[in-house]
DNA sequence: AGCGATTAAGTCGTGTACGATACATCTAGG
DNA sequence: CCTAGATGTATCGTACACGACTTAATCGCT
């Protein structure tokens, strides 16, 4: 009657994303990043100078996981965060010199991920779409 | 020219992940359980008494992720913890009476999960099983 | 029988994650 | 203005997750 770990939908998003993570790590070792701070820098480097709230939302984390993180990232000369003048409350990150000195030596990363997944770019963006719609289903059951 | 977040398969997995767990949430907390603890259990219930390798196997889980989480289901009550007489290397985990009572306070899981997500059945194993799939082959490229 | 290689768990250090809470700053109603 | 509530970050405690390493037991080969 129980159903099985490995037939789980739940399970397969579990052990997809932490696979997903192994295969990145090739990737993001030899530029000194972790996996969420490849994140934090893919949204500065579209959109430089943001509060931490802001990524906190494009990410969905709390900044009980983001300040720790950012503060290690402005530690390696990744990022820079300094209060805004105009509302004392918010903490604004923009990108330091490392964090643009990275944004070249990354470039090949998304190519070389579409490459691991061994999926051609429709599957990759149709499945991306599916488990995006999964995940807004969820995170709308939660807030209801 | 650099992608968003958002805009990421990565990150849709990511994220969905983190989803499913806080769907899971009111779901285990009344059990007293977390996401992980809740799938060696199911293992469990569907084939008790295995070797913490077996279920890291399951579960693609590492012993140094594994033995403190096991010792603290044991810890709960939850599960036993013994070397095998046969291989004294090998500890074999077992169902406690906490673990066993948990079984029927949790049948009603898989299917509050499956009406969180708001998909049919049919939809959930297809959408499963094209994210196994993905799991499958990103395993794969770590190993070649 | 005996010893090096292999295997199974465990330990340690670092980095996410998040609930609960604290703190500082801003804002609105009186 | 001036304080009660709201807002944005930060702190603390607990629980994964994994790389690197250690320890103990078994196996394989002579």
């Amino acid at each position: 009657m129980p159903i099985a770990p490995v037939d789980m939908l739940c399970f397969s998003l579990y052990s997809a994303q932490h696979a997903m993570q192994a295969a990145y790590k090739p990737l993001l070792d030899p530029l000194g990043l972790t996996y969420p701070q490849y994140l934090v820098l893919s949204a500065l480097w579209v959109q430089d100078d943001q509060t931490v709230g802001a990524l906190g939302a494009q990410l969905a984390l709390e900044t009980n996981t983001l300040t720790p993180l950012l503060k290690r990232m402005e530690a390696a000369g990744l990022i820079a965060r300094r209060r805004d003048k105009e509302d004392e409350r918010q903490v604004r990150i923009t990108l330091a010199p490392g964090g643009e000195a990275l944004r070249q030596k990354a470039a090949h990363v998304p190519a070389c991920f579409l490459e691991a997944t061994g999926m051609s770019l429709p599957e990759v963006v149709a499945l991306r779409d599916q488990v995006k719609g999964l995940r807004d289903r969820l995170k709308l059951k939660a807030s209801s």
